[in-house]
DNA sequence: AAAAAAC
C-alpha cells in the first residue's frame, strides 16, 4: 500500500532530480574528465525490474546483479572480453560510458515508473535474484513483498516454497535469509562460529588452515593460541622481531582472550577490572622505558583528556581501553605551518586550496613522524582533520621516495589507504587526490559495487596511491590485477573499525601483501586497544598521538536524549526532520532506514536513504543529494556513521540508539565538524534509559534526558522550526 | 544483532 502512495506523493520530485545529478562529483573528479558522454542508444535500466531491453544491456545488468546465473555469466563473459579490448583505446571513457548508460535510462524510466522505485526498495534485500525473477512476479507479487519487508517471517516462507531460492541460498552466503535456513547446513558450523567470534585472535590462525580448525578445535584454540604463536613467529620474521622487542605486547596477547570475551560479554569486564589495573601498570612502565614514552607521565600518556580521580582514571582505562598516547599540546604544535612541518610548496598550496591554510593540532602532530617513516597511531576527534593529517605527509613521503625517478607506465602503487565504506573511500580520494595531483602523483579508487574495468584500467596505466575498501582490493589482489608489493605506506582510516569482526582478516591479508616492514598508519576518533590485533603484527614501535584537551566532549556538539513513548516515535521523528537545516537520521537497520525515508517523503519532507541495500549508484547519488542540499534529510544506517563529511549538518537524530559508545561518537561526529556547532538527539524509550546512561558514560558525553511527547515545544525547539518559520 | 565489505 505505501507504495501506491509513494508514486503519487513525494517520490516524483525525487526521481526527477537524479537526472541532473547524473554523476557524482567524486567520481567525476577522477576518471571522467573527458567522458561526460551520456547515454548512447541501446540504454538499459539495470536496477529497475520493468526494463531490461536489449541483449547488450542485459550484459551490463549482469554486471551489476548476480554473477551467478548461467545466462548472465555468458553475457558477462562477452562483456568482459569487450572490456579487455577497451583499455587499448581509453580506459577512462569506456567504462564510464557504459556506466552512465546503465544509470541514466534507468532514471528516466524510474520517473515514468513510480511504482518501480518503491519496488526497488522492496526488492533490495534479494536484489540480484529478484531481478532475474521480476518479469514473472512483478505484477502479482509486489504487494506481498512490501509486507515481507515489514514481516520477515513471510519472506522466509516464500523462500522455502521456491526451489529457485534455495539455489540463491547457496549463492548468497551473506544474505539475511540465510539465517532462517542456516540450521540445516550450518548446524554443525554455527556454534563453532560463535566461538570464533569470542576467540577472534584464533581466527587469524585459522586462516592458515581454516577448514580443519574451525570445526574441530574451537574450544581448545583459545588455549592453544599461545602455544601456536611462537611457531608462527618463526614463520614471520617481522612478527617474532616485534615480540622480542615488545614485552608489553606479549602481555597484551596473554590478555587478549579476556578482552575479546569482554566485548561479547560485558559482565565479564567487571572481572577483568581486577586484572586490568595491574595490566595497564605492567604495560605502561615498560612502554615508558622506550625512548619516546619516557617523555610523558603515565597518566597523560594514556589519556589526554583531563581525568580527575584515580578511580575515574582507572575506570576510563578499563572501559575505553585506550591506547597509550603522547599528548600533543596544541598550543606548542600549532605554531608551525605546513611548510615548517616539512611539506613542499606545491603541497602547501594544494592544502590551502582545500581550506587548510595552517595545520590543525592533529595534523601538526602527525606530519613529522609520518615523514620520518614511523608507524603512527593517531586519535583525533571527529571532524578534527584526520584525512589531511595522514594524506599530506603520505603524499610528501611518496614524492620523496620517487624523487628523480620517472613515473613509469604500469608502475605499482606505492601507497594504500583503506577505509571501511565506499563512501568514505570516495571522500578520502577527494582530498588526497588534490594533494597528490599537486605534485604529479596519481590516485585511484578501488572499491566494490561498480564495474572493475575502469579500476583495473587505471592500475594498468600505473598509479601511485590506491584508496579503497577491503573487499575489492583483495579481489583484485587475488586476481593478480593489483600489486601491493611496492606499497611503502599503508593507512587504515577508522583503524579500530578495521579491526572488527568482518574487517580484520581481509585487512590482515591485504597488509601482508604490502612491502615487508613498510610503514603503517592507523587513524580513528576512537582508537583503542582493539587495534592490537593489527598493531602486534604490522606496526613497529608506533608513535601514538592524540591532541591534548581535544576529547569528544570538548567539542561543539550539544547532546540531548529524548525519552519517548514508542508509539509516538514515528510522529516525533517526522516532526523533528521537518526543519530548515540539513538533518542526518540514523536507523539501526536498512529496512527501517528505508521505511523512515519513505515516511518523511510521504509527509512532504524530501528525504533519501543511505544503506547497504542500495546499489552504489544510488548510495552515491543519495549522499550527494544531501551534500548538494537537494534534500535536507538523509536517513542512513551506520554505513554513514564513520568519516562521512557533509558540510552544515546541524542536526543528527538517532532514531535508534546505538549499542556501542563508539558508534555514538562517530554518528554524532557527523555534525559539529571543524569547529561548527551541531545538535545530536537520541530517541529512547523509558526502558532504555539505563543502557543509554551507561553508553553516554563510556562515551564521556554529558546529555540531559528529557521526556518528550507529541507536540511538545521541546521538539519544535530542537528542530529549530520556530526559528525557521520566522526566517521564512 | 546489525552493518559493512567482492562477484
Amino acid at each position: 500500500m505505501p507504495k501506491n502512495k509513494k508514486p503519487a506523493g513525494g517520490r516524483p520530485a525525487k526521481n526527477f532530480e537524479p537526472r541532473y545529478a547524473a554523476q557524482t562529483s567524486f567520481q567525476d573528479r577522477k576518471r571522467r574528465p573527458g567522458t561526460e558522454g551520456p547515454a548512447k542508444p541501446g540504454s538499459k535500466s539495470p536496477s529497475h525490474r520493468g526494463y531490461r531491453p536489449e541483449a547488450e544491456s542485459t550484459g551490463d545488468k549482469g554486471r551489476w546483479n548476480a554473477s551467478d546465473r548461467a545466462g548472465r555469466t555468458e553475457a558477462r563473459n562477452i562483456r568482459t572480453s569487450a572490456r579487455d579490448d577497451r583499455p587499448a583505446r581509453s580506459f577512462e571513457d569506456r567504462p564510464a560510458r557504459s556506466f552512465d548508460r546503465t544509470e541514466r535510462p534507468a532514471r528516466s524510466f524510474d520517473r515514468t515508473d513510480r511504482p518501480a522505485r518503491s519496488f526497488d526498495r522492496t526488492d533490495r534485500p534479494a536484489r540480484s535474484f529478484d531481478r532475474d525473477e521480476r518479469p514473472r512476479r512483478d505484477a502479482g507479487e509486489r504487494p506481498a513483498r512490501s509486507f515481507d519487508r515489514t514481516d520477515r517471517p513471510a519472506r522466509s516462507f516464500d523462500r522455502t516454497d521456491r526451489p529457485a531460492r534455495s539455489f540463491d541460498r547457496t549463492d548468497r552466503p551473506a544474505r539475511s535469509f540465510d539465517r532462517d535456513e542456516r540450521p540445516r547446513r550450518d548446524a554443525g558450523e554455527r556454534p563453532a562460529r560463535s566461538f570464533d567470534r569470542t576467540d577472534r585472535p584464533a581466527r587469524s590462525f585459522d586462516r592458515t588452515d581454516r577448514p580443519a580448525r574451525s570445526f574441530d578445535e574451537r574450544p581448545a584454540r583459545s588455549f592453544e593460541r599461545r602455544d601456536d604463536r611462537p611457531a608462527r613467529n618463526d614463520d614471520r620474521p617481522a612478527r617474532s622481531f616485534d615480540r622480542t622487542d615488545r614485552p608489553a605486547r606479549s602481555f597484551d596477547r596473554t590478555d587478549r582472550p579476556a578482552r575479546s570475551f569482554d566485548r561479547t560479554d560485558r559482565p565479564a569486564r567487571s572481572f577483568d577490572r581486577d586484572d586490568r589495573p595491574a595490566r595497564s601498570f605492567d604495560d605502561r612502565p615498560r612502554r615508558d622505558d622506550r625512548p619516546r614514552r619516557t617523555e610523558t607521565p603515565n597518566r597523560s600518556d594514556w589519556n589526554a583528556t583531563p581525568k580527575r580521580s584515580a578511580e575515574h582514571d582507572q575506570r576510563v582505562d578499563v572501559v575505553h581501553e585506550r591506547l597509550q598516547a603522547q599528548a600533543v599540546d596544541a598550543a606548542t604544535e600549532t605554531g608551525a605551518g605546513f611548510a615548517e612541518l616539512g611539506l613542499g610548496d606545491n603541497l602547501v598550496r594544494a592544502l590551502a586550496s582545500l581550506g587548510a591554510a595552517s595545520p590543525f593540532p592533529i595534523q601538526a602532530a602527525t606530519v613529522k613522524p609520518i615523514l620520518d617513516g614511523r608507524d603512527v597511531l593517531a586519535r583525533g576527534r571527529t571532524g578534527s582533520g584526520k584525512t589531511i593529517a595522514f594524506g599530506a605527509p603520505l603524499v610528501e613521503r611518496i614524492l620523496r621516495a620517487q624523487a628523480g625517478q620517472r613515473r613509469e607506465f604500469g608502475r605499482s602503487p606505492k601507497a594504500l589507504i583503506l577505509a571501511p565504506t565506499r563512501e568514505l573511500a570516495l571522500q578520502i580520494d577527494g582530498t588526497v587526490q588534490v594533494l597528490a595531483r599537486s605534485v604529479g602523483l596519481f590516485t585511484t579508487q578501488i572499491y566494490g559495487g561498480v564495474p572493475q574495468a575502469r579500476q583495473v584500467g587505471a592500475l594498468k596505466k600505473g598509479v601511485d596511491i590506491v584508496i579503497g575498501t577491503p573487499g575489492r582490493i583483495e579481489d583484485l589482489l587475488n586476481q593478480g590485477k593489483l600489486d601491493l608489493s611496492q606499497v611503502q605506506v599503508t593507512v587504515l582510516d577508522e583503524g579500530d573499525h578495521m579491526c572488527e569482526l568482518g574487517f580484520l582478516e581481509p585487512v590482515q591479508r591485504i597488509l601482508r601483501a604490502t612491502a615487508d616492514g613498510s610503514q603503517k598508519l592507523l587513524f580513528s576518533a576512537t582508537l583503542d586497544r582493539e587495534v592490537a590485533a593489527l598493531v602486534d603484527e604490522f606496526l613497529v614501535e608506533p608513535a601514538v598521538y592524540e591532541v591534548a584537551g581535544e576529547d569528544q566532549d570538548s567539542g561543539t556538539i550539544e547532546h540531548r536524549v529524548l525519552v519517548i513513548d514508542h508509539r509516538d516515535k514515528a510522529e516525533i521523528l517526522g516532526s523533528l526532520v521537518d526543519r530548515a537545516g540539513k538533518t542526518l537520521v540514523f536507523a539501526r537497520t536498512r529496512a527501517y532506514a528505508e521505511m523512515l525515508a519513505e515516511q518523511f517523503d510521504d509527509a512532504g519532507v524530501a528525504a533519501v536513504a543511505l544503506h547497504g541495500d542500495l546499489n552504489q549508484q544510488k548510495r552515491t547519488r543519495n549522499l550527494e543529494k544531501l551534500t548538494s542540499g537537494r534534500v535536507n534529510v538523509l536517513v542512513a544506517t551506520d554505513v554513514a556513521a564513520r568519516g562521512i563529511h557533509v558540510d552544515d549538518i546541524d542536526l543528527v537524530i538517532q532514531a535508534d540508539a546505538p549499542d556501542e559508545y563508539k558508534t555514538y561518537l562517530h554518528r554524532s561526529g557527523r555534525t559539529g565538524r571543524a569547529g561548527r556547532t551541531g545538535t545530536v538527539v537520541t530517541l529512547i524509550t523509558r526502558q532504555r534509559q539505563r543502557r543509554m546512561t551507561e553508553l553516554l558514560d563510556r562515551a564521556e558525553i554529558q546529555a540531559p534526558f528529557e521526556p518528550a511527547q507529541l507536540g511538545d515545544d521541546l521538539i519544535e525547539e530542537i528542530s529549530g522550526r520556530q526559528l525557521a518559520n520566522v526566517t521564512a
